[in-house]
Parts: C-alpha cells; sequence; structure tokens
DNA sequence: AAGTAACGCGCC
DNA sequence: AAAGGGCGCGTTACTT
C-alpha cells in the first residue's frame, strides 16, 4: 500500500489533482484528479491513512479544513522540510518555497520568498499571490513530485543512523505542527468580547464613542501626571518628552522602564507607572484589537511554525503568544465545555538535565518541583537563588550575585554546566550547534558583527577573551541548544497530542487543540471528556519524552487543570 | 508620505 | 565595571 499521497488545489474552485508515492518519493499508477478535493482527501485519509505532501499547509491544508470531516493524520509539508533541511546544509538565505526548490533542482535562477502576508491578503484568497512561486511553465504537482523526491534523498544523505532518525523525526514533527497549525487557526480560540469588553471598561473606563479618542481613565491619569510634574503639557507616551518633564522636576532618568520608575521617589513615578500599564493594554489589547482580530467568539491568530530560528513558532498579528495573563479572563469554554490546560513544569532545565545527561541534575528532576529540589541540595532551601542560578546557567547571565550560584551548580552539577559551556564555547569560536534533534542554529551573521563595530570596547581594556560580540553569541549558542530542544520536546509533544485527541469522541464533540505556547497547551473539550484529555496530555508529555530524549531518567511532568476560565488555571 | 530605528513591554 | 536567551507589536522620533 502507497505510504504517501501527493496533493495540489487547483488554483479556482474545489478541485484538485493527487498522485501516490513510495516512502521513497516515487510516483505510483497515475495521477488522479477529482473535482471535489476535500471529499477524496476524506476517503483517502479513511482509506489508507497515508502521509499527505503538499508544497505548505497554507494552501494545501487550510483551504480543505472547513470541509473536512476528520483532521488529517500526517502530512509532510515541503516549505516546513526545505526550511530545516537548507539550513542543516548551511544555506540560510535560500528561498523555501515550492517553486524556489524546483528551480533549484532543475538550475532555473530562484526565485525570492514573497514577504509574509498580511492579514487584509490572508482574507482575500480569490487575488491572493500565487505563494507558490513556480517559475512559467512547471505544473505543480511534478514540482510537489520533484521536491519531495529530492528531499527524501537528502533526508537518505545524512550522516549517522542516530542523527538520520533524529532528524527525520524532527521533520516529522515539524509537519505535524503545520497541521495543528492550521486547525487551530480554523478552530479559534474560545473569547468572550464581553467579558474582555467589560475587564477594559473596569480598567479604562467606558469605549470612546469616537475612535482614537483616549479613554477616561487614560485622559484622567495624563492630566494627574501633568499636574505632578510642574504643569507643563507634555506626551506621556513619548519618551523624550516623559524624560525632559522629569528632569524639569530634578529627577534623572537614563530611561523610562517601570523598574527604573520604580526607585524613584517621587509621586509622578507611580502614576507614569500605572499610565504606562493601562495605555499598554489599551493599545496592545484593547477594542481596536477586539475588533481586529476576534469574530463570532473566537480569537483567530495565525501560527508561523518554525517562524524563531530556535524552532520555536511566531504568530503573525494579534500578538497571540503576548496575550497579557489579565486577559485571559475573557477566554471561556462553551457552555458544556471545559478547557485543559497545561504546561510542562520547568521545561528548560529538564531539558538540559536530559540533553547532557547529568544524571545528579536528572535525579533532581525526577519529582515535582525542580527548583525546589535543587534549592534542597545545593541552596539551602532558597528555591529563589536555585531558580535564578539555573536560569543565569542557560541564559550565559553573569551579573550580580549570580556569580556564587554558578560556582555552586558548576561543583554540583559539573556535567550540565559542562554542556552549556561548550555550547557557549563553540559559539564563541563561531560554530553551529543544534537541538536534541538536529535543528542547526544560524552561523555567526552581520547582527552580531555589527554589534562588535558599534560596542567596540570603550574601556579599552582590550579583549583577551573576545568582544562583547563574541559573547553575545557565545550565550546565543548556550541558550540555543536548550531553547531548541526545549521546542523540539513541544513540537513532539503536540504531535502525539493530536494524534491522541483524534481518537477521542463523545457524544458532545470532539476535544481540540486551541492553543499553543512554547511549553503549553489549552485543549477545548467537552466537559465530560476533560479528566480524560487531561491523562491524554499526560501520555503525549511521556510519549515525547521518550521520542525525543530516549531512555532518559529525567522526568517532564505537566501542570494540568481542568477550568472553565483560562484565568483559573494555575 | 512612507519607511526605519529605538524604545519598551507583553509572553515563554 | 558590567556583562541575561527568543520573539511581536505599538508608539514616537527621525530619515529619505
Amino acid at each position: 500500500m502507497p505510504a504517501r499521497i501527493a496533493l495540489v488545489p487547483d488554483a479556482h474552485g474545489r478541485g484538485g489533482r493527487l498522485h501516490r508515492l513510495t516512502e521513497q518519493g516515487e510516483p505510483v499508477g497515475a495521477p488522479l484528479r477529482t473535482a471535489e478535493l476535500a471529499a477524496t482527501v476524506a476517503e483517502l485519509e479513511a482509506a489508507e491513512h497515508p502521509r499527505w505532501v503538499w508544497a505548505a499547509a497554507e494552501s494545501g491544508y487550510a483551504p480543505l479544513l472547513p470541509a473536512l470531516p476528520r483532521r488529517l493524520g500526517r502530512c509532510h509539508d515541503l516549505r516546513l522540510v526545505e526550511a530545516l533541511l537548507l539550513a542543516h546544509e548551511g544555506r540560510w538565505g535560500a528561498p523555501r518555497s515550492l517553486g524556489a526548490a524546483v528551480a533549484r533542482l532543475r538550475g532555473l535562477p530562484v526565485p525570492a520568498d514573497l514577504p509574509e502576508a498580511g492579514p487584509s491578503e490572508v482574507q482575500d484568497t480569490l487575488f491572493a499571490p500565487d505563494r507558490l512561486q513556480l517559475p512559467p511553465g512547471i505544473d505543480p504537482l511534478t514540482a510537489v513530485l520533484e521536491v519531495h523526491a529530492d528531499q527524501q534523498r537528502r533526508l537518505r544523505a545524512i550522516e549517522g543512523d542516530e542523527a538520520r532518525s533524529r532528524f527525520r523525526l524532527l521533520v516529522a514533527a515539524e509537519s505535524a505542527g503545520a497541521l495543528a497549525a492550521a486547525e487551530m487557526a480554523e478552530d479559534g480560540l474560545p473569547w468572550r468580547t464581553e467579558l474582555h469588553d467589560r475587564l477594559l471598561t473596569e480598567l479604562l473606563g467606558p469605549r470612546p464613542h469616537i475612535p482614537g479618542t483616549q479613554p477616561a481613565r487614560l485622559a484622567e491619569l495624563s492630566v494627574r501626571l501633568q499636574q505632578a510634574l510642574g504643569g507643563k503639557p507634555f506626551n506621556p507616551d513619548s519618551h523624550t518628552q516623559v524624560l525632559r518633564a522629569f528632569a524639569e522636576q530634578g529627577v534623572r532618568l537614563t530611561s523610562t522602564r517601570v523598574w527604573e520608575l520604580r526607585e524613584v521617589d517621587h509621586p509622578a513615578a507611580e502614576l507614569m507607572i500605572r499610565y504606562k500599564e493601562l495605555s499598554r493594554i489599551h493599545a496592545a489589547h484593547g477594542w481596536a484589537w477586539q475588533d481586529a482580530w476576534v469574530r463570532g467568539g473566537r480569537f483567530r491568530p495565525e501560527y508561523v511554525v518554525g517562524g524563531v530560528v530556535s524552532g520555536r513558532w511566531a504568530s503573525r498579528g494579534g500578538g497571540a503568544l503576548q496575550i497579557p495573563r489579565i486577559l485571559r479572563r475573557a477566554v471561556v469554554a462553551d457552555p458544556g465545555w471545559r478547557l485543559v490546560v497545561a504546561d510542562a513544569a520547568q521545561l528548560e532545565p529538564r531539558v538540559l538535565a536530559a540533553l547532557s545527561g547529568d544524571t545528579a541534575l536528572a535525579r533532581t528532576a525526577a519529582g515535582g518541583d525542580l527548583y525546589q529540589a535543587l534549592a534542597a541540595t545545593a541552596f539551602q532551601g532558597d528555591r529563589d537563588k536555585a531558580k535564578l542560578g539555573l536560569l543565569g546557567a542557560m541564559y550565559g547571565q553573569t551579573s550580580g550575585d549570580i556569580a556564587t550560584l554558578l560556582a555552586t551548580l558548576r561543583q554540583r552539577y559539573p556535567t550540565a554546566m559542562g554542556y552549556v559551556e561548550a555550547a557557549a564555547r563553540t559559539g564563541e569560536e563561531g560554530g553551529i550547534v543544534t537541538s536534541r534533534l538536529g535543528r542547526p542554529c544560524p552561523p555567526p551573521s552581520d547582527a552580531w558583527l555589527d554589534q562588535a563595530d558599534s560596542a567596540a570596547e570603550p574601556g579599552g581594556e582590550g579583549g583577551e577573551q573576545g568582544g562583547r560580540s563574541t559573547r553575545a553569541r557565545g550565550r546565543f549558542t548556550r541558550n540555543f541548544v536548550i531553547q531548541a530542544s526545549a521546542a523540539d520536546w513541544a513540537l513532539a509533544l503536540l504531535a502525539a497530542l493530536r494524534r491522541r485527541l483524534a481518537e477521542l469522541q463523545g457524544p458532545g464533540g470532539r476535544p481540540h487543540l486551541v492553543f499553543f505556547q512554547h511549553d503549553e497547551v489549552v485543549v477545548h473539550s467537552p466537559a465530560a471528556m476533560a479528566e480524560q484529555v487531561a491523562a491524554t496530555v499526560t501520555a503525549a508529555a511521556e510519549e515525547a519524552s521518550r521520542l525525543v530524549f530516549g531512555a532518559s531518567p529525567v522526568q517532564f511532568p505537566m501542570s494540568t487543570a481542568v477550568v472553565e476560565c483560562y484565568a483559573d488555571a494555575k
């Protein structure tokens, strides 16, 4: 039975073409044409459970979703895999569209990737540019077959059995992420506009009738600020004007950051902090945001799989990954439904323990609260110190009182600390580090070189340890191995979870993922199934740990809550 | 008028 | 002496 099916939607209408493939990418039989692509795909999914091969989920999957009775199980997303392979091959600048990939294969001029679509373009699929970027005269299905076969060849050519099988796992997990991202964009996060409204009104005053006007509470704070700073009018949103206003009262600030304002002994400082808090909510997540991003009781952000070099996701529009905690009050399950909110407890230090094979740290990571356990063994029970020290080790921080904490960690956990320090050295020397599954970091870039120029050691002490930019890259690679391996794990979790959720079906409906944020998932579930979903999340986390880290003794516990309102989780 | 830099804050 | 990883996004200030 053929393992894969390539799929290409028609440029117009609901039809498309398909072609069965072997695992290696050789076409089997003749191509199929259908006038109802979604229906045909659904039939083939039920009968053959293939791995679907498409140019990109945006064009190959998202348009089918509304008409598909069930979600698809597996895919190979050519654009995401192309990006992974190009990075693996060290070709960082190269475009990754289907058209670019096929042009490279045929020795044609390689088209640049299109800039990412804005929200207006997303709505307007009819006139959306053809994002496949195919060179003229090349049939899209032919291109899919050629590029897929080439990618399978490149995957087979990866040196080392272990490295190759890990990278294949990465390819599968990244592709599963494409499925999950498209599905979450389709389903949306339950969002109660009336609760959001009420919250905004409590904080800011009623919604201004005239758009662009300041809400009452902000206007009032502006006035009080002005009075507290000598009465001269100034714009509290302008850094320069704020600095000047404070300076005229004899308060010299180097910035308008909140932490700096907190240390200022002047009545205006507190007002300024409050103003910044509220104006941020108004500007970033106020009524304008709601109008733009919430429709039909759902917040529908657009996720960008692999949008961060570490493999973390990014989002486009709506700031999906930066929703302030206070706004979680507006995220409420539908009647008769629950939100199962689960996050991996202290994911990154556990990843460090598993990555480095530090058995002492792994033992510490066996129980519930890793920082507490670490504090008990190494920091006389001081949890804050333990946390600060470990985070410092993972981020490359060396300031303040961190040094003694780091020394303690180095002594207790030489293997783990040696691992991050080796990664930092590799980075400082200009080398490449990779995640557990083989996602590589970018090479030293102009950004780091520029930083070297602009920061050219004004102290003049000369760099026996190298310059600021060298150390910055060391911090980057030090953190990369952990952040990117945590992203590997999170992708594996997501893949395992969506597969397991697809097997659950209750009378009230089917539980589905509605949110994913680095180390946290939210599942919208019929109330009667919520506990089962919680157990499924735990099982998925165990599967992810086994897949990514093999037989490591490190545990990756999920802290899970079943709630109606997102704000009530933890 | 439109694009870019800098700032500063939200999330992990 | 100081030295903290990754993003998105909205604002002002400045450049072209």
